[in-house]
Parts: C-alpha cells; sequence; structure tokens
DNA sequence: CGCCCAAGTATGAACGTTCAAATCGTCATC
DNA sequence: GATGACGATTTGAACGTTCATACTTGGGCG
C-alpha cells in the first residue's frame, strides 16, 4: 500500500489519557477491565474516548497480548467449486459471528503443492492465533499437523481419518436426507428412490445411509436393485434419474444428493411427461438459489449455526475437552414434493 | 482464543542476529534490502534464518511500519445472494493474488444499520490500510466516506453516482451480451431476444444495452414491441421466455443476463417441444455451475483478472491517477448456441 | 494515634520490529 | 598524513498497547 495520508493522525491511548488526566493504564483498563475503574473516572475517560473518536491500534494490542484474536480460513478456487457455495457460506457467516468475540477472520489461499507451509507461514507471522478448516478429505494433512504442532482449530466436516479429534462440527447429512424421505412419505408419496454420487465420498455415502435408513424407518424395502448415482453432469444425472424412475415406477419420489442432481431428476420427469410434484416428488440437498428458483424442496445446512459452533469450539477451554457437534438440516418444503396441485 | 501453547516459543529477529553474530538491524536489511547487506554476511544470515525457521512477526511489522499490508472486504449475507456467486469467486481471486503483494485479505461483515461504522472501526484499528468494495448500488455511501476520509480503496463494479473517480474494475456486461449475440448470429439463429431483468438495475441495463448494440451490428432489427423481464423467480422467467419466443419465430435465439434467467429460457424452449440448441439458441450470463451442468453456453466474467487488477490499483502511486478498467468478458459456448446437432 | 488493608491509579518495562542517525573501517584524494 | 566519502554495520529510539508492580489515599480497627 502506498502511503496513507490520514486526515487526522489517530487518537492513541496516550491523547485519551492526557485529555481525561488520568494515566494510560486507567484507559486501558477502561476498555478491558470497567469493573477496576471508579464509576467517575470511568464515565470521564469514556467521553473522552469518544470524543476523540479513540480505538486502539490493533497491531499493538496484539503485539502485547500475544495473541492475534484472528482465525484463519483457507479458500481455494477448487475446493470452492467442488463443495459448491456452501463454504462460501460458512465463510459469510464466520466473519458475521467473528465480532462477538472480539475477533476477525483472516482469508488466504495456500500453493496448492505445499498447503501445509501456508499455514506454517501465517501462522509463525502470528496473524492468527488457529485455524477453521473445511473440505476435510481423506488423507488431509491438515488435522494431523495442527494437532502436533498445539495449533487450535476446528473443522467444519468430520475428521474422517482422525476418529479421536473431537474438534469439528458437521451437518447430519443422513437425518436430512432421513427426513426428507420422511416427508414424502408422509406428502403420499408411494416409494422413495436416492440419486446420489458414485460410492466412496464419505458425505455421499453418509447421505446414501440417510435414505436407506429413512426407507426402513417408513417400512419401505429398497426399490429393486440399487439407487443410482453420477457426477455432477446434468445429462448423466438425467439418464439415472430416468433409469431410477422406470424402476420405481407411479408415485414415487426422488432424494438428491445435491441440487445439481436434482435439477437432472426434475429434466427426466418432465422427460416423461410428468410434472414434479404432482406426479413425483423430488428433493435436493443444499437449498442453493436454483432450487429456490425452481420451487425445488430441499434439505438446508444450518450454515449459520455451524459458523457459531465452530467459534464456540475455538475458544471454548481446552480443559473439558471440546464435544464433536453434527448439527440437524431442515427442510425447505416448496412445490417438488407437494403431491396434490397446490 | 485460549492460550496458545506454542511447541517452542517463536524465534525472533534478535535470535537470528545473535546466533549470525550481527546487529538486529542487520538481520532486518537481509529480510527487507538484501542490497545493503554484504554478500558473505547475507548468506550467512539467511542460513541462520532458515535454520530457526524465523518469520517475522507481522504486528510488529505492522505497529513499527504503520501499515498493515491488508485490505479489508466485506462480505455479507444479502449482497452475497443478490449478485449470484461471483462475489464469492472474487474474494478467492483477492486472496490468491494477495501474497505476490506481500499482503493478505481481512474479511468482515458490517452491521447492516450501519455500514460505515464498520469500515470506520476496522480502518482505525489499524487492521486494514484500504478496502476493496464490492457490490456497489446507487446511493452507495461508502466510496464518498471513503474519498472523503482519503482511504485508499478500489471497487469492483462501477461507481455509478461518482463519475470523476477512476478507482473501480468492472466487467464490461455490454461487451459481453454483444459478443454473445454476435456468436449466435454467427452460429445461423435469425433472431435473437433478451431475456433480462426490469429495466433500473444499472448491471442490467447495461447487459441490455448490449443486446441491442448487437442487433445493429448484425444488421438485425429489434424483434417486434420489447425484450423480456422477469425476476429471478424461475416460473415468472419461464413465462417471459415463451412470450419472447412466441414473438421470435423460428430459428432464434435467447441471450439472459443471468443463467438462472437462461433456465427459464430453456425450460420454455422445452415446454415447447423444441431443442436449446439445435432449435433456440440460449446463452446465460456467469457461466456458473449449473451453465456447465446443463451444458448453457454462458458469459464469463474475468474475476481472477479483475482481482489482479484491484491489487494493482490499490498499490499504484497515487500520482498518475489511476484509470478505471473495463474488462472484457467470454463467452463459453455450450451446447444451448449450437444450431445442428453435435 | 498509629497500623494495615483495599481500592484506585500510576510507573517502568516489555512485546518485536524498523526508522533515523551514529559508528567503524577502507580507500581515494589533495 | 590529514580529509572526505562511501559502504557496511550498529545503536538508540519509537510504534501503541498491556503486564507486573509500585504508589497513593482514605477508612476501619486495635
Amino acid at each position: 500500500m502506498t502511503a496513507r495520508p490520514m486526515r487526522s493522525p489517530r487518537a492513541t491511548i496516550v491523547d485519551v489519557a492526557d485529555a481525561a488526566q488520568v494515566s494510560r493504564q486507567t484507559v486501558s483498563n477502561v476498555l478491558n477491565r470497567p469493573d477496576k475503574v471508579a464509576p467517575a473516572t470511568l464515565e470521564r475517560v469514556q467521553r473522552e474516548i469518544l470524543r476523540l473518536g479513540f480505538t486502539p491500534h490493533a497491531s499493538a494490542q496484539q503485539l502485547r497480548r500475544k495473541r492475534s484474536s484472528a482465525v484463519g480460513f483457507e479458500v481455494n478456487p477448487l475446493g470452492h467449486r467442488r463443495m459448491g457455495h456452501i463454504l462460501d457460506e460458512f465463510l459469510v457467516e464466520l466473519t458475521v459471528v467473528a465480532p462477538r468475540h472480539a475477533s476477525h477472520v483472516v482469508a488466504f489461499a495456500p500453493d496448492p503443492d505445499d498447503v501445509i507451509a501456508a499455514y506454517r507461514q501465517i501462522l509463525a507471522s502470528g496473524l492468527v492465533d488457529g485455524f477453521v478448516l473445511a473440505d476435510t478429505r481423506h488423507t488431509d494433512p491438515r488435522p494431523g499437523w495442527l494437532m502436533e504442532h498445539e495449533v487450535p482449530f476446528v473443522s467444519f466436516g468430520r475428521l474422517w481419518d482422525l476418529p479421536d479429534l473431537q474438534c469439528w462440527v458437521d451437518v447430519d447429512g443422513r437425518a436430512g436426507v432421513r427426513a426428507a424421505v420422511a416427508h414424502l412419505v408422509e406428502a403420499g408419496y408411494e416409494q422413495v428412490g436416492f440419486l446420489g454420487w458414485p460410492a466412496g465420498s464419505p458425505v455421499g455415502d453418509d447421505r446414501r445411509a440417510g435414505w436407506a435408513e429413512g426407507l426402513h424407518e417408513a417400512g419401505l424395502t429398497s426399490p429393486g436393485s440399487d439407487e443410482e448415482s453420477s457426477n455432477q453432469d446434468l445429462d448423466e444425472a438425467t439418464a439415472a434419474a430416468e433409469r431410477l424412475l422406470g424402476r420405481l415406477g407411479q408415485g414415487a419420489a426422488i432424494v438428491c444428493a445435491s441440487d445439481l442432481l436434482a435439477l437432472g431428476a426434475l429434466r427426466a420427469v418432465r422427460n416423461l411427461d410428468l410434472e414434479p410434484g404432482r406426479d413425483v416428488g423430488v428433493v435436493g440437498f443444499d437449498d442453493t438459489e436454483v432450487a429456490a428458483a425452481m420451487q425445488l424442496s430441499s434439505v438446508r445446512q444450518p450454515v449459520a449455526e455451524a459458523a457459531r459452533v465452530a467459534w464456540d469450539m475455538l475458544l471454548a477451554p481446552t480443559s473439558p475437552e471440546p464435544q464433536a457437534q453434527l448439527l440437524t438440516p431442515t427442510l425447505t418444503v416448496r412445490r417438488t414434493s407437494i403431491r396434490r396441485a397446490p
């Protein structure tokens, strides 16, 4: 940044102290331990703080306190695409909650060739006290490294490889899909299929399991051979959905592992000259703006709550080991899962 | 954050100085002005830096240098939804480029009731040197306030209210739509309609203008009465697209102001028992993952380049007043704008 | 009356770095 | 051989805050 020409040269704590006829430490106390200050003094100092528009200098605080009151959050163009926009939303919510903990969020984008280096660097520079991880994969090197170096962190998403670590928040996709199945059965659909991703991704498998459980709870049997799976390609998803519908027969519904897959399901329904909702139920996952636009029922992750929990876990005293939390998503019901015409 | 138990208590510049048998200032010079240091000393110090894993303490630097080498970027749950995910993408790219300028990005979410307060606060705390604005609206109070207080900033998006200010980067939506029209004409479609938002939004109007220009350049006349418009509701968009197609007749194409509107156009095409691409051309805007999934041709904003330019403008010397930049988007051609079957 | 205690406030030092200026050689110049 | 000039390096101070400690003051109590 080039020279920063400030209009006025910043009021410091000493300016306030002088104006209020007290020492700098008293001003500091007014801000940090108001209970230690005599009421009259307190009010006088606060008035001057307000009058001078004083704001403590963050760097000076960080230097002295030996803590930055910031967490790092890794963004990267790839995970971004893979995970849809849940991560973006999570970052926003994380940021929204930050002020409540007198903290802030530093975004950073590691070199893909050496992700750990970025974590090491930003930590060593004292820019952050800890991290919030997201998009944790199998064989993710980050949790291990952070643990080993005793760096505080919380993960949004289960730590699949490290069952002992309890420092994570996640959304119970399984419960979400189960609820979707229950809702569809309740709404009058007679059979429910699942359109997901190929087996192997922990998130996808979890959602699939929720479907199986949902069927079981509803007293339904799994429809024939197998559920259908596809990647994010819409044509593939459409074809898969068509096969699925063929097997399911009349009065069926489809629960999907993502809104994008649901888009394929909707297309398949229309290709068969049926109408989503009235003829075939469809429920997506993540409640994206596409879902809203398409009037698609969808399972919504409580992202804001996840962010809140993440902060709490991060700042919680380390003595009672934090307990991992699994949040329950909610179902947003729209036209595609209402059987009778509205 | 609770106590941070570092494995080792951080190497400081003095540790390096002692180890290399030089003064702290020499170490500082090695890092900041290597040319001022004798080659032999340079190498010796660098070796110790590496050996001790020394990283300068950001807060100490910020305090002494009187600059934080950080920019603030406002995120908020609302603008977020309004602008689609371009802003998320922009934040990511901003973050990716940051290290190249030895800087980082601080995300913050203002209280909607007093946005300026958040800017004032974060600036006064010295946490950032400047800001990157996005989602600038008409009657946006931010640019004026920042100007007035001589705070460095760059806007992603034109500063509509302040034609004198040149500190912005934007994407030439008009040119993007013009290119889309040209492409469609080239591909053999005989008429091109526009599906946009109601007049009044600067971005939407700009794109609409691009369509008009494109028609003109192609020697086409505007198809009948008027273009169609709709908000993000998909049913509305579908209805609008159907009316539009009715007016346009055979061999027509539709350019849309967003991918979501394009989704409506696609539905309208199918409702008429036609096939996108073969029978009716459709082009969206923003090249979202939905477009990719639907095989929808779409105009893509050069977000990464915008981020690069934003940084450059922010750090550029203030003497030659920076020049606003209008970047040209590119067209991603997919099936919905290929007339003959692939 | 003298003593101690507690509440309130003030002082010195420290956090880790860079700025500004001083010091130290070394070497060319008069 | 004294005088600069210059490159390399060091030293003192400062950035703005909080920690640890020391100092005041007034009141309760023996």
